[in-house]
DNA sequence: TCTGGGGTCCTAGGACCC
DNA sequence: TCTGGGGTCCTAGGACCC
């Protein structure tokens, strides 16, 4: 199935999940500030993966330094992320938005696009809602909306756990005066470039001449900001199973390396870990690429195409070998990433693509 | 304040060929 | 001696999302 267009798309997003999934097992941790991140030691290099809405009163955001959330919480229950038992609960909650009889793009641990033709979508959005407390006790908000862009910005204006609807009509009306940075797809670096040429809102986005953004962001990302600002795009959604291109795998260390022989044993393991997630797939590599960190903050990235595709792990952990080569010496590395691109199986490439990146 | 780990996609520019 | 224009492939780096 390659997916069609749908009158209406909800986009189902979980409330505080990761936050959310703690406190379910853990009841006494109602109410209180709980903060999910790294392996729960908030004196190690970490980040806070998700916030309850009682931290979140703390001024705690993800992506926020883990000592830096616990200075601003110093109540708060730190956690470690368990990544197996979200996905189990995720699997739960995808199979349940798929036994309402709606087409279901997963989109993440805790988000999905939902095809539907009905007349009235706020009914399926307030279904949705029920079935998902019902199976999983998790609460979720809904954004409806006549395409996928105009549906994943509605959901922010439904949370915590309401609906809210966005369409051709209304988006100017309740989009235009909010700032760029707000739209899926717009970050901090674009939203600045944008406000160069005097583009600080939706709406002068959505005004904004083509050629200009064009001359500015090329003409495939020129032309799609140009149309994030007016929230036109696709109304497809596609419940074909994601299959991903490459797997990587990264290491901040604790203690930052300085030898080349700890450098080359943490290569070797990073390399073996990813040969293992590719093997695991079945499927030949066939790029390579070292990212590495030095201290404090300075990233390079080396990648290289391999003359051709391999399951041998001498060759993937050679061809790394061979990049980390032109590494510079004497300087302390803090993180190493390993990532490999693998062949994509037949047919598996024909999905919509769209320049919103990492979803999945 | 000091920045994780999993991803994807786009662009610029160099090398090379005709 | 001075050197166009188009295409493709590849790498490095940037930006964004959850």
């Amino acid at each position: 199935m390659t997916g069609r267009p749908f009158r209406w798309v909800l986009h189902v997003d979980l409330d505080q999940f990761l936050a959310a999934v703690e406190v379910l097992r853990r009841p006494e941790l109602a109410g209180k500030p709980v903060i999910v991140g790294g392996r729960g030691d908030p004196t190690e290099r970490a980040v806070v993966s998700t916030a309850s809405y009682e931290a979140r009163a703390f001024g705690v955001r993800s992506g926020m330094p883990l000592r830096i959330a616990v200075r601003k919480a110093p109540d708060a229950v730190v956690l470690p992320v368990d990544r197996d038992t979200y996905l189990d609960v995720s699997d739960h909650v995808m199979d349940t938005l798929r036994g309402l009889g709606v087409v279901v793009q997963v989109l993440g641990w805790d988000e999905a696009f939902l095809g539907v033709d009905a007349d009235d979508p706020e009914q399926v959005a307030h279904r949705v809602q029920a079935a998902v407390l019902a199976a999983t006790r998790l609460h979720c908000s809904v954004g409806v909306g006549d395409n996928k862009i105009r549906a994943k910005n509605a959901t922010g204006f439904g949370k915590p756990a309401g609906v809210f609807r966005l369409t051709a009509e209304n988006w100017l009306a309740v989009m235009g005066e909010r700032p760029t940075i707000d739209l899926w797809g717009v970050g901090s670096r674009i939203s600045q470039r944008l406000a160069v040429h005097g583009i600080a809102t939706v709406a002068q986005l959505a005004a904004a001449d083509l050629d200009v953004l064009v001359a500015e962001f090329g003409p495939r990302m020129g032309t799609w900001y140009s149309e994030l600002g007016r929230g036109d795009g696709s109304a497809v959604v596609d419940d074909t199973p994601w299959v991903a291109r490459g797997h990587g795998r990264e290491t901040t260390y604790q203690r930052n390396l300085a030898t080349p022989a700890e450098i080359e044993a943490a290569l070797r393991e990073l390399a073996a870990q990813v040969h293992a997630d590719t093997e695991a797939e079945d499927r030949p590599v066939v790029r390579v690429v070292l990212k590495v960190r030095y201290a404090p903050f300075f990233t390079q990235t080396r990648s290289k195409k391999l003359p051709a595709p391999t399951r041998s792990l001498e060759e993937v952990t050679a061809a790394v070998l061979d990049l980390a080569a032109t590494m510079e010496p004497g300087r302390e590395v803090r993180l190493l990433g390993v990532h490999a691109e693998m062949t994509m199986p037949d047919g598996g490439d024909d999905a919509e693509h769209t320049p919103v990146r990492g979803h999945f």
